[in-house]
DNA sequence: TCGACGATTGCC
DNA sequence: GCAATCGTCGAG
């Protein structure tokens, strides 16, 4: 079963661990169906995160973050990755979760690479995309443990924001 | 228009 | 330890 709208529009900080061992659904033009479960995230939230690229406030790139949840927001990074996000919370209120990883493939740029993302997937819906979704995991009948650690290569962010332990892993 | 830089990865 | 590689953004 498809993540429906609610399941996004609450808290990052209530949807990001929640994410952990939920199914990423990836469809490609062939028809071919890739499926990876999640247990690396990481929140972004507000544009008071210095961690958050919405700190720099609301311009093309992060206009993503600002819409309601449930959509993709996805960027290029270093001039190769693309990294998968999905927004959070309300319109207006910019959110997103940060995919870095699944059981099958470990980091976010590899996770890009497997799911062939580029800028066409940008502010895409998830509740309603035919290539792109996340389901819940009928394997799943209890809560997995969480660890919780700092975000990862945000150090610019200074010792407040970097410190946060917003990144949620699970081993399943 | 120019230059710096990044929520990374893989090879030296 | 560091190069690869390019869209975005702020400075000029």
């Amino acid at each position: 079963m498809r993540l429906p709208r609610n399941f996004f529009s609450r808290d990052v900080l209530e949807a990001a661990p929640d994410l952990l061992g939920k199914i990423l659904v990836r469809r490609f033009d062939n028809g071919e169906l890739l499926r990876l479960t999640i247990n690396e995230v990481e929140a972004y939230r507000g544009e008071e995160d210095l961690g958050c690229h919405a700190s720099k406030g609301r311009t093309k790139r992060t206009d993503a973050m600002y819409q309601r949840g449930g959509l993709l927001y996805v960027y290029l990074i270093y001039g190769m990755y693309w990294l998968l996000n999905f927004t959070t919370g309300q319109e207006g209120a910019p959110q997103a979760v940060l995919i870095r990883g699944s059981l099958e493939i470990k980091g976010p740029g590899r996770i890009g690479r497997a799911l062939r993302l580029d800028k066409s997937f940008y502010r895409e819906d998830s509740i309603t995309s035919e290539r792109l979704w996340i389901e819940k995991n009928e394997n799943l009948s209890e809560k997995p443990e969480i660890i919780t650690s700092p975000r990862i290569g945000i150090d610019y962010a200074g010792e407040h924001w970097a410190g946060k332990h917003w990144r949620f892993v699970t081993q399943l």
